[in-house]
DNA sequence: CAGGATCGGTAACGAACGTTACCACTTAAG
DNA sequence: CTTAAGTGGTAACGTTCGTTACCGATCCTG
C-alpha cells in the first residue's frame, strides 16, 4: 500500500520489528506466522527475508533489541538518594515501571515460553535484566551494611527478596493478562509498602 | 506396542495425560504435535481423539488436572503452628515446594504462554493457585493483627509481599531453565531468611 | 461357536506455514 | 531514451499438522 515510502529501507525495518514484536509477544514464537506479521506491518514477505534471513533471525533481532532497551533503562548508579529509604523507593519505582512496561511484559512472556528453544537468548535476558538489577541493589545494600545502617548476612540474597517483593503478585497478574499495568498512584503505594517492610526487616532484630 | 493392556482404558488415559503434559509443558501448545505425544505415550492418534475430542480438549484436561493437584496440596488451614514464625516458616516451605515442583513449573510456563489463547484457564489457574495462597495467608495475618502481633494496614497486600519474596529470583531462574530446582537445604535457608525479614518488617515500626 | 459392536492403527485429506522462484516495476547510469 | 540492477509483490512448492475415513482385530452377547 502506501504506508511507507519505498525509498527508506530503515523505516521499513523498524516497522517490521515493531509489528513482529507485537505479534510474537502476543502469540508466542511457534504460533506466529509470517503472514500475520505482514498483515500488521504492510508490505510483503520478501521484505522480511531480505532483511532478516528467516523467521528465527527476525525473532532474535527483536529480543536482542528489546533486552538492550531494558538494559539501558536500568542505570541505577545515578538514582542513589540521600538516604537508604529514598534510594530504595526510587529504585523500587524504577524497577516496577520497567517490569510493568508492555515491552518487558512481552519479553518476559517470550522468555518463559521459549526457554527451551532459545536458551542463550534467555540467559542473556536474565543476566541483563533481573540478574543485573539484583546485583546492583546488592552493592547498594553492601554499602549500607558497612555503614551499619542494616544487618544482613547475605546481601545478594536479601536483594533478591526485595525485587521479589516488588514483582509481587502484581507482575504475575499483568503477565497473565488478568489485569492492566498499574497506574502511577498504585505503583507508589505498593513500593512504599514494600520499602517500609523491607527497611524494618533488615534494620534491627528485635529478638533472637 | 505392549506398554499397556488394552483392557484398561483408564490406564491409557493416564498415560496419555502424563505424556501430553510433558510435551506441552516443554514445547508449548502450538509447537506440540499430536504425533509427538503419541511417540512418547505409545498407541495411536485415534486414542487421543476418542478420549479427549481434539487437541484443545486434551490441553484443557491437563491444565485442569494439574491445577487441581496444586490446589489440594495447598490446604494450609492445618499447618498453623504454635506461633506466627512457625506458621510462616511452614507455609513458606510448603509454598516453595509447590512452586518449584516440575509439575507447577510446567503449568506456570504454559499459563504465561497461552494467556491470550485460553484466558479462562489462566484465570482459574491464578485463582486456585497464587491467588488462593495469598488470600489464605492474608487471613492468618489478619488474625495476628487482631492479636496485636503485627502491624499492617492491608493484610492482603502484605501477604502478596510475602509470597513474592518466597518466589524470589529462584522461581524465575527455574522457570527460565537457568538452574535446577533447589534442594531441601537451600529451601530452608531461603525461607528462614524471608521469614526473618518479614517478621521484623511487620512487627514493629522503629521510626515514623 | 457365531455374530455384532466397539476399539485401535494406518493412511490419507485439507489447511496452514516457512520459504523461494518468478515477474513487474522503479531507479540510476550511459 | 535505453538498459542494467535491484526492490517488492504474487503465486507456488514442499512440508507439517490436526483431523478423520477406513479396516482389521478384539471382546462381549446369545
Amino acid at each position: 500500500m502506501l504506508a511507507a515510502k519505498s525509498g527508506r529501507p530503515s523505516g521499513r525495518r523498524e516497522a517490521l520489528l515493531q509489528a513482529a514484536a507485537e505479534v510474537f509477544f502476543e502469540q508466542g514464537y511457534a504460533a506466529t506466522s509470517i503472514d500475520a506479521i505482514i498483515e500488521r506491518a504492510g508490505g510483503s514477505k520478501r521484505n522480511i527475508y531480505n532483511e532478516f534471513g528467516n523467521k528465527e533471525g527476525l525473532f532474535s533481532a527483536i529480543v536482542n533489541q528489546n533486552a538492550d532497551k531494558a538494559l539501558t533503562a536500568l542505570a541505577i548508579e545515578e538514582i542513589e538518594g540521600r538516604d537508604l529509604r529514598e534510594t530504595l523507593t526510587a529504585f523500587g519505582q524504577h524497577l516496577m515501571a520497567i517490569y510493568m512496561s508492555p515491552t518487558l511484559i512481552g519479553v518476559y512472556r517470550i522468555a518463559v515460553t521459549e526457554a527451551n528453544r532459545f536458551p542463550d537468548l534467555v540467559k542473556s535476558f536474565y543476566e541483563q535484566g533481573p540478574g543485573r538489577a539484583t546485583s546492583q541493589l546488592a552493592e547498594v545494600l553492601e554499602g549500607a551494611k558497612k555503614r551499619g545502617e542494616i544487618r544482613a548476612d547475605d546481601c545478594q540474597r536479601v536483594a533478591g527478596h526485595f525485587v521479589g517483593m516488588i514483582r509481587d503478585n502484581l507482575h504475575l497478574q499483568v503477565v497473565l493478562g488478568l489485569r492492566p499495568p498499574p497506574l502511577d498512584e498504585e505503583v507508589k503505594e505498593a513500593v512504599a509498602s514494600v520499602v517500609e517492610i523491607f527497611l524494618n526487616g533488615v534494620r534491627g532484630r528485635t529478638d533472637k
